[in-house]
DNA sequence: AAGCCGGGGCT
DNA sequence: AGCCCAGGCTT
């Protein structure tokens, strides 16, 4: 078997011995004891909590999972739950959290896990690795926390925070500081007997005294050790990424009713909203009237008329949402093979995942024949 | 290496 | 109006 590539050496401080205890690991872990929040997959701990919470957690802030993890964990209360409920109920249970894709590759990881794993979460970085949407950090994450293993793991919070303690000037995705960071967090993990803990403070700290903007440095434990602050550039570094150009994209939807049916596709499982469900609708670069968005759908449904106009903007789109209600149709309907479709009363649609915007419109329109409020029009 | 994927709170 | 967030996957 090959010797492994030596890891690289972490950066001052973390690369000094005498400073990574007494000025880092312990402090660390006195204040997190004693500072730590009392968040909910920490009051009652077990492999799948702290699975089905990093998952969340993955590009999602701390208080919008905080007040939704209790609830998903008592609708989701085993991996062997979660996969008898099916993927559609997990994506209508993590509706609003966004990043949708994260809760199909949960619904597989718990598949795995029940196929593969007797149902039991793995403790083998290498084997949470082979789950769908686990990565790097996600596999140490649960490694560590929830067993106690000694891996590492960097996210924004530990970037940030190595960055700082070591005086480095980089933007916040220089892959030259993601390098530095998971070095500093090995040498981290490696001089502790209790590397989830350790893990699990970095973090903290990152998120409630070493922030983004204005560092709360008075507050920190370890402020003697930052090389950052003595060089007088800690609420400096990292240095913002360059921000996404924004595409826009218009996605026009159409109400088509039956009695207290209303009719629903689900979209392509890549691309914005994966997998969610709405009404049947175009997409295109720029804005069809309402005619032109008839006939792309077969104008079977009859005379088209404008509902409302909502603008939603992502992390790199720029989203126009144009509602539409059908007239009296003149055909049966007339649907590709491409996406499947169905009949949909209020329950039972409330019962699917659908993107906040999306959900939104239906609650406000789909339903009700309150339609001439000005409410979301023009 | 770069692009893609949401939504909300804070400044 | 920007900013960021307990990232991972695809190309």
């Amino acid at each position: 078997m090959p010797p492994a590539p030596p890891s690289p050496a972490p950066p001052p401080p973390f690369s000094d011995p005498s400073v990574l205890h007494g000025g880092i690991v312990e402090p660390l872990l006195e204040w997190f004891e004693d500072q730590g929040r009392d968040l909910p997959w920490r009051r009652v701990r077990s492999p799948w909590r702290t699975m089905v919470s990093e998952f969340m957690l993955q590009q999602t802030q701390v208080a919008r999972v905080e007040e939704r993890f209790e609830a998903f964990l008592e609708r989701f209360p085993t991996p062997s739950a979660m996969v008898d409920a099916g993927e559609d109920a997990v994506l209508a249970a993590w509706e609003g959290l966004g990043y949708y894709r994260r809760a199909r590759f949960l619904h597989g990881s718990a598949k795995a896990v029940v196929d593969e794993h007797g149902g039991e979460v793995p403790s083998d970085p290498a084997m949470l690795l082979a789950l769908p949407g686990v990565g790097r950090y996600t596999a140490g994450a649960i490694a560590s926390i929830a067993f106690d293993r000694p891996a590492p793991i960097v996210d924004g919070n530990v970037a940030r925070v190595v960055a700082r303690i070591g005086g480095l000037d980089h933007q916040a995705d220089d892959p030259a500081l993601i390098d530095a960071a998971w070095a500093a967090s090995t040498a981290l993990v490696e001089a502790t007997d209790r590397p989830g803990t350790l893990n699990e403070a970095v973090m903290e700290l990152g998120a409630t005294v070493c922030t983004p903007a204005s560092p709360r440095c008075d507050r920190c434990p370890i402020r003697s050790s930052c090389l950052g602050r003595g060089q007088g550039i800690e609420g400096e570094i990292p240095r913002p990424k360059s921000r996404p150009v924004r595409t826009v994209v218009h996605i026009h939807l159409v109400i088509v009713r039956r009695g207290e049916e209303i009719l629903l596709e689900r979209r392509p499982s890549g691309g914005v909203w994966g997998g969610l469900w709405q009404p049947i609708g175009v997409e295109s670069e720029t804005e069809l009237e309402s005619r032109v968005v008839g006939e792309r759908l077969g104008s079977w449904m009859g005379t088209l008329d404008p509902l409302a106009r909502v603008r939603r903007l992502l992390t790199h789109r720029e989203v126009h949402l144009h509602l539409f209600e059908a007239g009296a149709p003149v055909g049966d309907p007339e649907l590709g093979s491409e996406r499947e479709t169905g009949w949909f009363t209020r329950d039972r649609a409330s019962e699917l995942g659908c993107a906040k915007p999306v959900r939104t419109l239906l609650d406000r329109f789909a339903w009700t024949e309150a339609r001439d409020d000005p409410f979301l029009l023009g």
